[in-house]
DNA sequence: GCCTTGAAGTTACCG
DNA sequence: ACCGGTAACTTCAAGGCG
């Protein structure tokens, strides 16, 4: 029989010596199924020396072969690598788990060069060469269903090396609708500091599927959580989710559930597969056979507008859940709302804000990761967790195969930097009428107009005719103009994709669920294209290329030199540019020549991408402050929208940014920063206002200087917290003497009357206040109020 | 020994 | 664990001065 399925997520398993690889899906019916595909063997290859002498070498290769997991097949291959033809042999193994150590033998062997695709993992591999992409719709031909045994579905189909045929006519299908979701959230009580999953139970974990109105608790009774756990496998394993979401429950929930499941004796036996515990695996995530283990974590980290990525400030800023109807309890105030019972009902509270949150943000975020999976390929619990060199290299590794092309291998390499773009120096102070011109998509377009990649590079010393190379300006490196590299064509397949994407979109309706699914793909699309330059400049990339790099932001540059040169040509100031955008003045007649001569004479798509009513510049490069011409105010670099000033100083850069744009009144904006100084000198301003907020980069005896962050960091350390890198300190300055690091507090550690007033105006407010107002001919001492100035003091 | 200066260290931003 | 270019802060040691 044929089984019509879509693809969730693939594993596989080792059955009387052979490998079994294991498709999770779902059927039409929306039952859920698994396919078990036999026939699929690990295979990798290694690259032959002398072609004349395969033979010798084969026997070689053959004759490593253990009989317990024997090597299968050594079958003579002509394949690519890096452009070129080359003779190879495809070593087949019988399983997973012996191709690393033949591997090595291999790459030992006389007479071998190299040994390729050795590194890839076998569920992957099999996607790999069946060209099938998660959360896609597929077609399996002569299937036996079987009995499902050790599976958690409705059906278990048997297949043996059959085939699997995509279904286009599904691919405008939601790849959500009907899918379960659960969102659970655990809450865990500590005596003191960071809590430890040897001693400290979870006393609360909420929870939410799709088809509950309003979230459950499981609160713990008594003084274990035994039960708290084993109620958690069973909510899970009556509900049957298909995908489970939490907020960085990959890097603490699951590992704190697994620990105290461990303690228990309970078996976390919450997959679809029987008896299969939840597993830290690749790219730090947690895998769950047959679930799909979403950690949304993953997806916040990308937005930047929000410096503090908690759950709370996430879910405020996206709408989900205002922080105004919600609980907010911080982390270090759980035990004491856990240990007083008078509090307890707002930690529970607290508890169904959190599990409400993340399910209303796994209803925003999931609708792109499900994109993302079916374009890049990589499993929708892994495509997050994935760095975004690594979810490129995906959809890379496809294309390479399509081609015939074997995938370079991951080495270590030393870094070469190089030049990259060009940043004009603004024209400081008030600029009005300003149009942001914008190359369409630059980098990406240079790479397939001039052919970049590793494989039409032109060595040094090759002898080519001038005629057949694109040669790149500054740094000379030359490419084959044919015949089109790998990445051309990857790269154009996906502009071209989005292309068709976006003019489809053009025949819905914006509010309709088919515009918004073509509009998560088109941006999911959009990320790996504009990932591939930076890919090639990764020392860690298989297809690293530095020259390839280095050429694209040479040509960046002549390219964006000869349009800001034809710009002034024409009659225009131009005031700014960065990279790939030019700001000059805005003149109808003279940017649409402009823009006319970018598409002719340079080759390449260039658009107003806004206009400024008015804009304004200090002597800085990457940093302005504009009007737009529907009004809203766009601040780009300053400390206004930096995640590592207090929110005073922010706020009150952000107000004077407004009055002087909006208002053009100098004098009102003074009077603005006179009053926050004045509210501070009052301590009349919210502590909360004037916390710091810096992340801990390294490991805390890696620093050679104690700056504020890491002097707090210390002291929390002391007190018991786990500072790992990457988290965030917020700070405060009190007075006292020392320097100012030694001054610094954990804000929840102090009040208002121990804030170092002085601080907080001359290094915070002034300075954030003066980058903009020292342009407008103020001077410091205009802001401070009644107080007697310093520098009046200095001039006598 | 004190004060100034600049390099080094550090973080977060821009495109 | 995608790139280079950039601003700006704090610390810290060197250098100048007396």
């Amino acid at each position: 029989m044929d089984v019509v399925f879509q693809l969730l997520d693939i594993s596989y398993e080792v059955e009387g010596g052979s490998p079994v690889i294991i498709l999770w899906g779902r059927t039409e019916e929306n039952n859920r199924i698994v396919i078990r595909y036999r026939g699929f063997h690990p295979y990798f290859y290694a690259v032959i020396e002398d072609p004349s002498r395969i033979e010798e070498v084969t026997r070689r290769i053959k004759a490593l072969s253990e009989s317990s997991s024997p090597i299968i097949n050594v079958e003579p291959v002509k394949m690519r690598y890096i452009g070129r033809p080359i003779d190879a042999l495809k070593i087949t193994t019988l399983i997973p788990a012996r191709v690393r150590a033949y591997r090595e033998k291999v790459k030992k062997l006389e007479g071998v060069l190299d040994v390729l695709e050795a590194d890839i993992r076998f569920s992957m591999r099999f996607l790999l060469d069946k060209n099938l992409y998660p959360m896609r719709w597929y077609m399996i031909k002569d299937v036996k269903e079987a009995n499902s045994g050790s599976y958690r579905v409705k059906h278990v189909y048997e297949a043996s090396n059959t085939e699997i045929i995509e279904l286009e006519e599904y691919s405008n299908k939601d790849p959500l609708e009907d899918l379960r979701i659960l969102a659970f959230d655990i809450e865990v009580y500590s005596e003191k500091g960071s809590p430890d999953p040897r001693k400290d139970p979870i006393v609360i974990i909420g929870y939410i599927t799709s088809d509950m109105e309003e979230p459950e608790l499981i609160i713990m009774k008594g003084k274990s959580d035994h039960v708290v756990i084993q109620k958690f496998v069973e909510v899970v394993r009556d509900y049957d989710p298909d995908i489970i979401v939490g907020y960085n429950q990959n890097g603490f929930d699951w590992l704190y559930l697994i620990e105290r499941a461990k303690i228990h004796g309970i078996k976390l036996d919450i997959g679809r597969r029987l008896g299969a515990v939840p597993q830290p695996s690749v790219y730090g995530h947690v895998s769950v056979q047959g679930r799909l283990n979403v950690d949304l974590y993953d997806f916040a980290k990308e937005i930047h507008e929000v410096k503090v990525k908690t759950l709370e400030e996430v879910a405020d800023y996206l709408g989900v859940m205002k922080k105004e109807e919600r609980v907010i309890l911080e982390w270090w105030q759980i035990p004491e709302y856990w240990k007083d019972h008078e509090k307890r009902d707002v930690l529970l509270r607290y508890t169904r804000d959190d599990v409400v949150s993340t399910y209303r943000l796994s209803e925003v975020f999931l609708p792109f990761g499900a994109q993302l999976s079916q374009i890049s390929g990589l499993p929708l619990d892994q495509v997050m967790a994935a760095s975004v060199g690594f979810r490129l290299e995906w959809r890379l590794l496809r294309e390479a195969k399509k081609m015939g092309e074997l995938a370079p291998n991951r080495e270590e390499r030393r870094e070469e930097s190089y030049t990259g773009a060009v940043v004009f120096k603004p024209e400081p102070g008030v600029h009005e009428n300003v149009a942001v011109l914008d190359f369409a998509s630059m980098y990406p377009n240079i790479m397939v107009k001039y052919n970049v990649g590793p494989d039409t590079l032109v060595r040094p010393g090759e002898d080519i005719d001038p005629e057949n190379v694109y040669t790149a300006p500054f740094v000379g490196h030359r490419f084959r103009k044919k015949p089109d590299g790998f990445f051309k064509r990857a790269v154009s397949k996906l502009l071209d994709i989005r292309r068709r994407i976006k003019q489809e979109m053009k025949r819905y309706d914006p509010d309709s669920p088919l515009y918004r699914l073509l509009n998560e793909r088109q941006k999911a699309v959009k990320i790996l294209a504009n990932a591939t330059y930076g890919y090639m400049g990764w020392t860690a990339a298989r297809w690293y290329c530095r020259e390839c790099a280095e050429s694209i932001t040479a040509w960046g540059r002549t390219i964006i030199l000869k349009a800001a040169e034809q710009a002034r040509k024409l009659g225009l100031k131009v005031i700014y540019g960065d990279t790939d955008s030019l700001f000059v003045t805005y003149d109808q007649e003279k940017t649409r020549k402009l823009i006319e001569y970018v598409e002719n004479e340079l080759g390449f798509e260039i658009k107003i991408d806004k206009i400024y009513k008015r804009v304004f510049f200090t002597e800085a490069k990457k940093r302005y402050a504009g009007l737009t011409v529907d009004n809203r105010i766009d601040i780009v670099g300053f400390e206004a929208i930096r995640g590592d000033w207090s929110e005073l100083a922010k706020e009150t850069q952000f107000k004077v940014i407004e009055i002087i744009l909006r208002k053009g009144s100098v004098d009102e904006a003074i009077d603005y920063v006179r009053k926050v100084i004045q509210q501070l000198y009052d301590k009349k301003i919210d502590l909360r206002k004037l916390v710091i907020w810096k992340t801990i980069t390294k490991r805390l005896s890696e620093y050679v200087s104690d700056q504020p962050h890491v002097y707090v960091a210390r002291i929390l350390e002391k007190m018991g917290y786990k500072i790992v890198p990457g988290i965030k300190v917020g700070y405060v300055i009190v007075r006292g003497s020392g320097s100012l690091s030694r001054r610094a507090r954990p804000y929840f550690m102090v009040s208002i009357e121990d804030i170092d007033t002085e601080y907080y105006v001359d290094k915070q407010v002034i300075p954030a206040a003066m980058r903009i107002l020292k342009y407008f001919g103020v001077r410091e001492t205009q802001l401070k109020t009644g107080k007697k100035t310093r520098s009046l003091l200095d001039f006598f």
